[in-house]
DNA sequence: TATTGTTATACTCTATAACTATA
DNA sequence: TATAGTTATAGAGTATAACAATA
């Protein structure tokens, strides 16, 4: 078990992808989100990124992001603004019923993945949040 | 920074489920294969799963599996095998080429991911580790 | 009758290329 | 000329419902 083996990290990764995903994927449908909209609106609660910066946070084109947006929009849940310096740039922000339904998923994802990890130490819980935070910028 | 704290637990696994799904994103493609098909090329390197399962696995409904492993099919890479106990069930099993092919998916995560958590510490590594075994048979 | 995999359908996500507006 | 967001397009992933084969 050489935990050291840049493959066995890599293995280990893609695990835990797979695992959050399904776990997420359950979350999401029950709120009538999909992965992606619920990844968005996270992120949303503490940024306002441009289109361009949400393309890098979601690891997708910039070209999906006006679609997933709309549909978002289309249901009230977040807004475009212009940014005033550089009106090319348009930023996303949540709306007050967006703001509102935010931490209900974080909250449902909470409970669903305390069934899972809930018996987590302490100490793999802070490495687990190092890990979130070694990453990159996302 | 109360790492005891649920929604902490769940933000965290949502940050590096997106961060691997970026960098995941970027090898599959560079391989010529999407998300879901690397994931499913990986599990397979220890298993013979039926449908069932490998929707359990890649968190999704049984219904994909079906055009997922066809496109694999197609490129050579898997192969369909009736159970001979149960002839409804249908496994699923890597194909010569696919089975030299695997390996190449994990070294070029490796790599990436190297390059992205390659300063974990033994400790978090084998925390990681723990993370990717516990939260469920997946 | 129940279960496994398939098909049909509709919608979402995805990247590539070409476009508009702004810088 | 370069950059940010959009549109058009084609392909892949997704769930729901209905179906065929097997148990």
């Amino acid at each position: 078990m050489s935990t050291s083996d840049p493959v066995e990290l890599a293995t280990a990764l893609m695990r835990v992808h797979r695992q959050v995903r399904t776990v997420l994927g359950a979350v999401a449908r029950d709120l009538d989100l999909t992965v992606q909209q619920a990844e968005l609106m996270c992120v949303l609660s503490t940024r306002n990124p441009s289109f361009g910066e949400l393309a890098e946070l979601l690891g997708c084109d910039k070209t999906n992001i006006t679609g997933l947006v709309d549909r978002l929009v289309r249901r009230g849940l977040v807004a475009r603004r212009v940014d005033d310096a550089d009106r090319r740039v348009t930023r996303l922000e949540l709306t007050p019923a967006g703001a509102a339904f935010e931490p209900r998923i974080k909250e449902a994802m909470a409970v669903a993945v305390e069934e899972h990890w809930g018996s987590l130490s302490t100490g793999q819980r802070s490495a687990l949040d190092a890990i979130a935070r070694t990453g990159s910028s996302a």
